[in-house]
DNA sequence: CGGTTCATTGAGCCACATCAAGAAGTGTGG
DNA sequence: CCACACTTCTTGATGTGGCTCAATGAACCG
């Protein structure tokens, strides 16, 4: 079920310059070293679960991760996409607030809860580096409740792809994407419908929807290839400086 | 228009020990004197503008602001309710992205931006508790997700009034709110709507609804009587712990 | 006491949900 | 390599919660 994946060098890690540990020194990276660990698992697996204890705090160094919560009555709201970099766990509290899925293979590097406390007590550059990163999840946070409480379901799906596409060239140090792009989903309609607020007959069609307008064209149902970025991101809503809705 | 309120010492500040300077000692604090201003400003005022300039990291003594996009067609969502110790601004970033609109009127305690960076930088007390501060504002972006993206009108409407309460009740120190509660709504209808992501026709017929089943009463428009807090909380779909939803 | 703003209420409609049925992949065993 | 089951996605038909448009009522204020 989970393997038990070789710790690597940090300085050969993918994500060296964009997680916590972005700005540490080599000094810094040698107590990382030593301290962490790598935990690598398949698709569906539950990383964590609402109100349970979680007893590590995780950077995701490869894969894609759901951070959701469900009602009583089986409502599900996904909160957050967890990709490379981003983090899973709270310093400071024993219990997760949310679930956290994987929904690709997930490789995650990990210190154990205390352990990651003290070093950010005792690490400045983790102590900023975290705020940064936790400033910029609030904000994406709060752009995304613009999208679930005011858009239509097709402004929804625009906006969804156009991010995607912003995190994915962002992610390979690219500047803003622009022209023809092509994506991989890493979600399934279900998975986005949680993730949009909509349900996954309305997702698939509004797919369609884009598709039939040429705004998208769809070779797998988990490959999106759009032709034009920025017409797509006229559909989306954006209006003035094309910065990143998330 | 704009109140020079005189300097308080921070001893009789009423966010003392709530606000990003709770974990301060005393020497800490003179620093923050030294570099404190107040300014109060009459309900209705722009304290920021998305994408404008912001040269202050405030934080609000007294009154209730929000935090706001609007969408170029005048679609507005509200995604921050601010009250007593919450703050306004983002420390390394010069601009806000943000509308934050005074509700009531607002006194805010504030430090010039560079000043309060480097107080950042060289405070771990303050760096700490800022970071917690923005981990618990995360958590209540993701839960208010939950709200926007799967709830009923009536349920938003529930939320709204069982976690106003839960945050009343917190600020005076008390336990969590039970039996009885009596309510000031520092939002009009409007204000309410755009942060329940609804139309104020919708949010006024909700209300009435609630108070038809005798869950709420309402003396006046910006009043609300809550007999049972338990009843209104099963309303806005709590299931078990009764942990706050924001 | 008229003007203005804010809240309530009603009537009708529409975007999205729900219910239901296929279609297209995907994996497994023979 | 195919048959079958299973899951995921798409599409259609219908229902409805909340939006839109419109009017009235209530509070505030000069």
């Amino acid at each position: 079920m989970v393997k038990l994946t070789p710790v690597t060098a940090c300085d050969a890690c993918p994500i060296r310059h964009n997680a916590v540990c972005a700005d540490c020194d080599s000094q810094e990276l040698a107590m990382l070293e030593k301290a962490k660990s790598y935990r690598t698992v398949p698709p569906g697996t539950q990383i964590a679960a609402a109100g349970q204890p979680l007893e590590h705090f995780s950077t995701i160094v490869t894969g894609c991760a759901t951070l959701s919560r469900t009602l009583e009555d089986g409502r599900r709201q996904t909160v957050g996409l967890l990709l490379p970099s981003d983090y899973i766990g709270r310093p400071g509290r024993a219990t997760s607030g949310y679930d956290v899925e994987a929904v690709s293979e997930v490789t995650v590097c990990r210190f154990e809860r205390r352990t990651f406390e003290r070093l950010v007590r005792d690490t400045p550059h983790i102590a900023a580096r975290l705020l940064s990163m936790t400033l910029d999840e609030l904000d994406a946070a709060r752009d995304w409740a613009v999208v679930l409480g005011r858009m239509t379901a097709r402004e929804k799906i625009a906006t969804f792809l156009v991010s995607l596409a912003r995190r994915a060239s962002a992610s390979s140090g690219e500047a803003g994407p622009s022209g023809a792009v092509s994506l991989h989903l890493p979600l399934s309609r279900e998975a986005i419908a949680d993730h949009l607020g909509l349900t996954i007959e309305t997702t698939s069609r509004q797919i369609t929807a884009l598709r039939k307008d040429g705004l998208i064209e769809t070779p797998s149902a988990r490959d999106i290839l759009i032709p034009s970025f920025e017409r797509l991101s006229l559909e989306a809503g954006e209006d003035d400086d094309g910065g990143p809705i998330v």
